[in-house]
DNA sequence: AAACTTCCATAACTTATGATATGACGTGTT
DNA sequence: AACACGTCATATCATAAGTTATGGAAGTTT
């Protein structure tokens, strides 16, 4: 799994909208490739922001730690994933980030994202896309957090990830694996460890979720969604058409293929 | 109030790191003001992403209605704001803005946007780091939404206005005014009008704010500060320093200057 | 296989917040 | 002045979710 095949430059890539040179700056970012077993942090909350990440392969998840105890998951990173985009910017890091299952990430620099940005304003807008849609999903969570029961705030979240893993071919029969604890579901979603139990046995007898420990099975996955009152705009992955002909524009890669 | 005058833009200017052709083409963004009264939409959710904003004076919100009928409120905009950012990369509008009073505000487009981006890599990551700061404001949302009591969030809400309003001298003796209705201020919380007029009631009580229609006085703003468990690290100017010495990396911005 | 540990289901009880209703206050309109 | 209207405070009642507790199932360690 590598950067090319986040669906954002997957659909530039298919209009042709990058260069083979901007392909190669773009895998530029994932040469260091580093093993990381489950639970392993790749950082903590405070930390000086020194690098980002591209998650090749298991989960990750960022949190923050609150004084009561609590703790809050901001969010799920998938193979494909840029981790750390919310620090960009900032001197310290806003969220510890840690492993679920072991993996593989490749950490860059902010000297490696500059270059990458600098060489063309289209890989500097997929990139800020990437995180953009990554935010949305936070916006999102916060929309069914403020707003909904805990059934529909599980169920949005089961679909949610429903979706994504399909996306990267990691759903079969309706069925995927779900590498979290209840306890940790309720951290992401505002819910104490109990009530997600309660909720998953409602969710159970209603017919819309069957689970055996980390497998998830959704039965009728449109059910899920209506109940959840989904609305998948912020998932959405077609760029709008200002992006995919920015040629004109990156006035560098232009100059440089002129030159060739 | 301009972009230049937005606090991440500020600190490159301490540190020399803005060439005047750049603060030039940041200033390209604003050629066209527009008058806005209150409670005008600058768009509405599912409208084709057009234009982007900076919002040169007076309030704005964005928000999601729900199937339900409720009203989630995303984010506040004060002077200096980009609005819209949060649509880069998608085709509709994820949320809608309205004003909340009269104000002004200068569209800019799409292409516009790339070209600043396209012209150096400082301003691309400026543009990003504001971006990143907005989001970052709505990820805390999420974490105390999620996990604390009416009483922190509201709590929360006014103290983080409170020093937003202060880094634009829109503070008088810890007074501010909020040109919300309780209703509105619930749609941001997550909690019903009726709790939030409840919940003023106990910080009136316990001395922590002081209210009369929109005019807003904290007596001591620590003291609310620490009740809601702020910490002030997401809304934190400083840049790292990576960010103010970008001249070496943004290529054609040098070599215009060496031609010059 | 016994002893632990972790995770989960369920129950009983508590509490924070939502829903509904009503009256007060302020503002603008005629 | 009289009225309508929006906003807010407060009270009462309803309910979703938190808290604490207990026992069972599965996995680990000895």
């Amino acid at each position: 799994m590598t950067l090319l095949k986040n669906p954002v430059f997957q659909q530039f890539r298919k209009n042709g909208a990058l260069t083979a040179e901007e392909e190669k700056r773009l895998l530029g970012l994932e040469q260091k490739p580093r093993r990381v077993d489950a639970s392993d942090p790749l950082w903590h909350e405070n930390d000086t922001v020194d690098a980002f990440c591209i998650l090749k392969q298991g989960w990750a998840y960022s949190f923050r730690n609150l004084d009561s105890g609590a703790k809050q998951i901001l969010k799920l990173y998938l193979p494909g994933d840029i981790i750390g985009m919310r620090d960009f910017g900032f001197s310290h890091r806003l969220a510890g980030v840690e492993m679920i299952d072991e993996g593989v990430v490749c950490p860059f620099s902010h000297q490696q994202l500059f270059e990458v940005m600098d060489y063309s304003a289209t890989l500097a807008s997929g990139i800020v896309a990437i995180a953009v849609r990554q935010q949305a999903m936070l916006t999102e969570r916060l929309v069914y957090v403020g707003r909904h029961t805990a059934q529909q705030r599980l169920a949005h979240f089961l679909y949610e990830l429903y979706l994504r893993l399909s996306r990267i071919e990691a759903v079969k029969d309706n069925t995927f694996s779900l590498p979290l604890s209840q306890e940790q579901v309720g951290d992401a979603l505002g819910l104490s460890s109990v009530h997600v139990s309660r909720t998953f046995s409602m969710l159970r007898d209603e017919g819309l979720v069957l689970r055996d420990r980390q497998r998830i099975q959704l039965p009728d996955p449109m059910a899920l969604a209506s109940m959840a009152e989904f609305s998948d705009a912020y998932l959405d992955e077609s760029m709008p058409s200002p992006f995919l002909d920015l040629h004109g524009i990156s006035s560098r890669a232009l100059r440089d293929a002129q030159k060739a």
